[in-house]
DNA sequence: ATAACATTCAATCATTTTATTGAACATCTT
DNA sequence: AAGATGTTCAATAAAATGATTGAATGTTAT
């Protein structure tokens, strides 16, 4: 028996409450979903809350207590406030959180399994192996997320086509180079969606494994 | 504008609201509590309840609901229960909580370098620069952590003093070898306080960075 | 100054969590 | 089979969280 286990008084406590509170400030479909915008990029208030659909004042809530959490930070411009994330760890936490839900929770490996493994034959293709494809001169790399986030930083050589004016625009696209999609990470439906259509209309498409923010976060070239 | 952003209907807004279920199951103090015990050894429900001062009924349910959100698995041995850590990765999502809150929380700052930083001025060893100096026979190993802990596990060689009876026994210790005391984890408060006490004995001790866990985690060898 | 705009704050209500209690269940011992 | 033990379940009360509304704040444009 370990009786003298939780003997150590103030401290500690304080600490994990701390650790609790940033957790809390996870723990919401909502706020993962402004995280993942705010991954692409700094972003306002009223745009998070159009882009997460999301009531005004209930987007301001939920960013006020994640910066007060230390996930965000925020900065005046005009009229405007602007979020951020605070710190690149920001984005470790949600990769570790996404890790533990593929490899231990059955609802996330169903979905992750049927949705968006289905749509997705092939295998995804690391950012690491893209970046060597790319020097190679090997692929046409497409980027479908809007334009907006396109605009604000994008791979190298990148073509932005967002999902809808995709399929109006086939025709610009390689049918004997490999394309590979991307999108704003692991889970952003966009790619997935490309690479089907893609592959309907005869293309050779791949997706991104993951998405623009951890492209940057791994150090490569951006522009 | 990103109008088109939020459009992607149920599939991710599912696996958002499983991983915000994760997350939720983190948000709690007891619980990252309970954690930090799991991640020494599986444990019974009693165990745990007393080790981290819960009623029995408390503890199981906070159990339960980790469980739930995959970060623990449990199996029958007679009439207990014994719970453990579902996955290492359950371990990196902690350490990523911790390094987001020390490097953005000022509280959190504040804390670790008012009350744990002050205990140790020397730098904290690596688990790699411990293991090397191990290698070379350079140091004296002291696991500060309860009786039953150490028994499950430790590092190869450790002489284990949990701290209350440290004090006893000094006199088994060597003083011209560097000792490098270890415990739970990096917010152990067991190992700032042997360091400290050894310290006042005249003894050259330091500190493991981290705790057992992160050392087995590591894939070093250990009894 | 005044108006317009972007955001936050404060108050409210519905919902969810937390801790406690005592009953129920499963397992072992006798 | 009966009792003891370890754990879970169900019901409850108190506390925290989430979404909505409308007012308040700080900024820019007129």
């Amino acid at each position: 028996m370990s009786s003298d286990s939780a003997t150590s008084p103030s401290p500690k406590s304080a600490l994990f409450a701390q650790f609790a509170e940033i957790a809390k400030a996870l723990g919401h479909a909502h706020r993962l979903t402004i995280l993942e915008l705010l991954a692409q990029r700094e972003r306002s208030v009223e745009d998070l809350a159009t882009a997460a659909r999301l009531s005004f004042a209930n987007a301001s809530q939920h960013l006020r207590l994640m910066r007060q959490a230390g996930l965000l930070l925020s900065r005046r411009d005009g009229k405007q406030i602007l979020y951020r994330l605070s710190d690149p760890a920001v984005l470790d936490l949600v990769a570790a959180l996404h890790r533990v839900g593929e490899r231990n929770v059955a609802e996330v490996r169903e979905i992750v399994g049927g949705y968006f493994r289905g749509r997705d034959a092939l295998e995804a293709v690391s950012h690491a192996e893209l970046a060597r494809r790319m020097r190679d001169g090997l692929v046409t790399v497409l980027d479908v997320r809007p334009e907006d986030e396109f605009d604000d930083g994008h791979l190298p050589q990148a073509i932005n086509m967002p999902l809808r004016k995709l399929e109006t625009k086939l025709r610009d696209l390689p049918k004997d180079r490999e394309i590979v999609a991307y999108c704003r990470g692991a889970y952003c439906v966009f790619s997935f969606e490309a690479v089907a259509l893609l592959r309907q209309h005869g293309f050779n498409a791949r997706r991104l494994e993951d998405g623009f923010p951890e492209w940057k976060a791994a150090g490569l070239p951006f522009v």
